[in-house]
DNA sequence: CCTTCCGTTAGGCTC
DNA sequence: GAGCCTAGCGGAAGG
């Protein structure tokens, strides 16, 4: 981890400094007066101004003015998925000192083609880093997490629904993620999901279902909780009589939540 | 325009030089080591890791990994529109030094409610700048240079237009943008729009079409050339018996470029 | 005022 | 590989 910072840099020198930073793939930070071309899937110009401008390590470039929290310009670096990385092999930078005396940043990329043109009449500090980041980033709510708060409140799912087991065997077939009754006294299953549920989830709640059926005497309903059912998911769910609970994360959250502050507050009497 | 760094201060002195620049509503960029904790419409914690945390005058916060265009945390300050600038009064924001000896950067708003922390546990580099941006942001492409593109290339709205006049006079009605034949001879009245044509435009072509037709005795037809046509336009257009020709403004960019180019060439011999 | 929907959408997942 | 759809969507226009 290392920061370098250059206040008031020439031109010329923050050329160098910012050839030898992306051959570097460092993290650069430049406070500057610049104007701005953007040609691609659309076209724009950015008249001077002073503004932040970031160019990352896999080849983000970002424009930021002094307010507003999206960037006025940008170009996306390479893709972090997997899926495009192939065919996308980040920006082309070209940094020149224009006849009129200006610092001129090119980044240019195909697929789709875009180009996008930084002329800095003046900058005012550029800092070049090298940044150390393994930290994971997650999202609060696992699908265990909704699950607790399933068995927290039961009514998450339907009034009078009561969980019996949780992540019951069923044989060959797998674990249920809530398994219950309903005010009726039918056997409901609950498939969780974290996520849209897709036809996948359709699927498995549907052999879990089957497979029950095989082995009780009683009316046995299916269903998924989840945040939304995917569209493709839709027809597969009615073709199999099964039905869908919408569940947030968010509720799921705030259930685990007020259940913690009560645990605290039974603890603190 | 000024900006002052300060290269690893203590979380201390950090502290004070951040709650003076929020104050001062300044921009503050800062490169360090810190984790973070966001809840509101999601909830999400990130480890440790390095980082470039920015937080601009209105009251925007982005936090940024090495890579991605995109931050992973956030907070939308003050919002710019007219239409929610009223109810939205930015951030809050708190700074201290937590009992492990953090800096801790709290940004919480309302509506929606949301909180997000920033714990810094070292700080590498922290900027303070005032930035003076009042540069026109504009996209290419007006609806006069549409136009131009469509006189250039008029096979732009159809094979066979060929246009007649520009601006066509309609008396009370207003003026028509362009006015040709089409390859079978009919009138074809054409309303550009550069951003996605609604109501309003299927309305005042209807209008100029109607115009038209008390006083000429052939065939007439109206058509609206746009990027995209709204929805809520789409029966509108249909009961008017009026067309829709779907015009980018990236296409007529490139006609514009590429006739500039010609004439650049023919200038150069 | 609320709702809808558009975006230089980006990015993920299904088909 | 292409199309479809979601997003802590944000932001703007329509009703």
């Amino acid at each position: 981890m290392s920061v370098s910072t250059y206040a008031k840099p020439s031109v010329a020198d923050a050329a160098l400094l910012l050839k030898n930073a992306l051959s570097n793939h460092q993290l650069v930070v430049i406070i500057g007066n610049c104007w701005v071309e953007y040609e691609g899937r659309a076209s724009s110009t950015l008249e001077p101004g002073d503004r932040l401008v970031v160019i990352k390590a896999d080849g983000s470039v970002l424009v930021h003015r002094p307010t507003g929290y999206e960037p006025v310009n940008w170009m996306p670096g390479r893709y972090n998925s997997s899926s495009k990385s192939q065919k996308q092999a980040g920006c082309v930078f070209q940094v020149k000192i224009t006849d009129g005396g200006e610092l001129e940043v090119r980044a240019a990329r195909l697929q789709p083609s875009e180009v996008l043109n930084i002329y800095f009449t003046k900058v005012f500090l550029l800092t070049v880093s090298s940044l150390i980041d393994d930290g994971a980033f997650s999202l609060y709510v696992t699908e265990y997490d909704m699950k607790r708060a399933i068995l927290t409140k039961p009514h998450l799912i339907e009034e009078g629904f009561r969980p019996l087991t949780a992540e019951k065997d069923i044989g060959k077939s797998g674990f249920i993620d809530v398994f219950g009754e309903d005010a009726r006294g039918a056997f409901l299953i609950v498939e969780i999901k974290r996520v849209p549920a897709g036809k996948d989830a359709v699927l498995q709640l549907d052999r879990y279902v089957t497979a029950l059926r095989g082995r009780v005497n009683r009316p046995i309903r299916g269903m998924i909780a989840a945040p939304t059912l995917r569209k493709e998911a839709q027809p597969l769910l009615a073709g199999s009589k099964l039905e869908f609970r919408c569940l947030s994360l968010k509720k799921c959250y705030e259930v685990l939540k007020w259940e913690r502050t009560k645990k605290l507050s039974d603890f603190l009497g």
